[in-house]
RNA sequence: GGGGGAAUUCCCGAGUGGCCAAAGGGGACAGACUGUAAAUCUGCUGUCUACGACUUCGGUGGUUCGAAUCCACCUUCCCCCA
């Protein structure tokens, strides 16, 4: 086992950086943000990034460090938050991970070794090119022939993961069904403690969610998208992806109103929330803690302490 | 006041006598997930004592072996003329 680590993990707005930063103070920690879109800058409304006030001095990393016109990946995240995961750890302090890009956390903790072959790489081009020309079914033949498992793993329609089962075999000479099988037998890298929040009713969460949105329009996301387009980030972009900005995209193209745009950001969020819950909920190590209407951070931060201290952190 | 059109399962919307518990989309719910992950993909969605039965297509009453589909009347909504 690795050195101990605290993940505040959740769905979108259930108060994960309100308890990241109580638990920094308290335990004298450092707040590494995980999360796939808070790492571009210039987008901090719609991506509800601590702001200074939030973060109440508590130094906080991974947020706003990379260009939105970029495309940042899993491998090179949990690289960099490695990194600064070490760092604190030299210094003596406690890293306290706080996010809810599923994905990029377990990654992190388990130091998952990826395969390689990037998205704009030649293998890829190769594949991109030959779906669009043949269509999937010759490359699901193809990933048959090479690793059965993983074409009979994979849904038809999940160009994204076929692509990448033979990109990977072409780019290392193994199959992804085999690179995934070795990787799972790494231990983890980090001895992880993981608080969980959420709201005991779908219903609250969904209007903390709504909530939420109409703060961030009212503290100037439509302004925030635009100066994204206005500074050259292509509507393409990962970072246009994000929920709360595709969904203007209409709006500032004068195909919608606004006002459209904030509901569909509201939807997008809510149905965002239950992945981030489903992805959650297979991790048996999670410490949940449920809100029953409001967030009650005080006693949030009691009942961690007690789990922590349980565990033998701090 | 006259004329025309429409009412379908949570929503939108197909369906015009049997192959309809009813296409398709959305939403909801559940799941997957190893270099785009706030992305991508899958399943499921009338009820039940479930390889069968029962109740649904605005309401009531008819026609028919059989109706969401045909007829009559009623209710509501929309459009046009006045």
């Amino acid at each position: 086992m690795g050195e101990k680590i605290v993940c505040v993990v959740g769905p979108t707005a259930s108060g994960k950086t309100g308890l990241g930063v109580a638990l920094a103070k308290r335990y004298g920690g450092e707040v590494v943000s995980v999360d796939s879109m808070q790492i571009y800058r210039g987008m901090a409304i719609g991506t509800a990034a601590p702001t200074e006030e939030e973060q109440q001095g508590v130094p906080h990393h991974m947020i706003a460090i990379a260009d939105p016109r970029e495309s940042f990946s899993v491998a090179r995240f949990a690289a960099l938050a490695t990194d600064c995961i070490e760092d604190i750890l030299h210094r003596g302090r406690l890293p306290i991970l706080v996010g809810g890009t599923g994905l990029y956390l377990d990654a992190i903790v388990r130091g998952t070794v990826f395969a390689p072959g990037t998205q704009d790489g030649a293998v890829r081009r190769d594949l991109q090119e030959r779906l669009e020309r043949e269509g999937i079914a010759p490359l699901l033949d193809e990933l048959s022939a090479i690793d059965p498992a993983a074409a009979a793993r994979l849904a038809p329609a999940d160009e994204k993961r076929i692509l990448r089962a033979l990109e990977v075999y072409r780019e290392t000479g193994t199959t992804i069904t085999e690179h995934n099988a070795q990787t799972q037998k790494i231990p983890p890298r980090y001895d992880a403690s993981y608080l969980g929040l959420a709201f005991r009713e779908r219903e609250e969460q969904r209007r903390r969610i709504a909530l939420r949105v109409s703060q961030m329009a009212a503290e100037g996301l439509v302004d925030e998208v635009r100066a994204l387009l206005a500074s050259g980030v292509p509507e393409s972009a990962t970072a246009l992806q994000a929920i709360g900005y595709k969904e203007l995209l209409p709006a500032l193209r004068g195909e919608s109103t606004v006002e459209e745009g904030l509901a569909d950001i509201t939807l997008r969020s809510c149905q965002y929330a239950k992945r981030q819950l489903t992805w959650l909920r297979r991790n048996p190590a999670i410490h949940w803690i449920f809100w029953e209407k409001s967030p009650d951070f005080e006693e949030a931060l009691r009942l961690s302490t007690e789990f922590l201290t349980a565990r033998g952190v701090g």
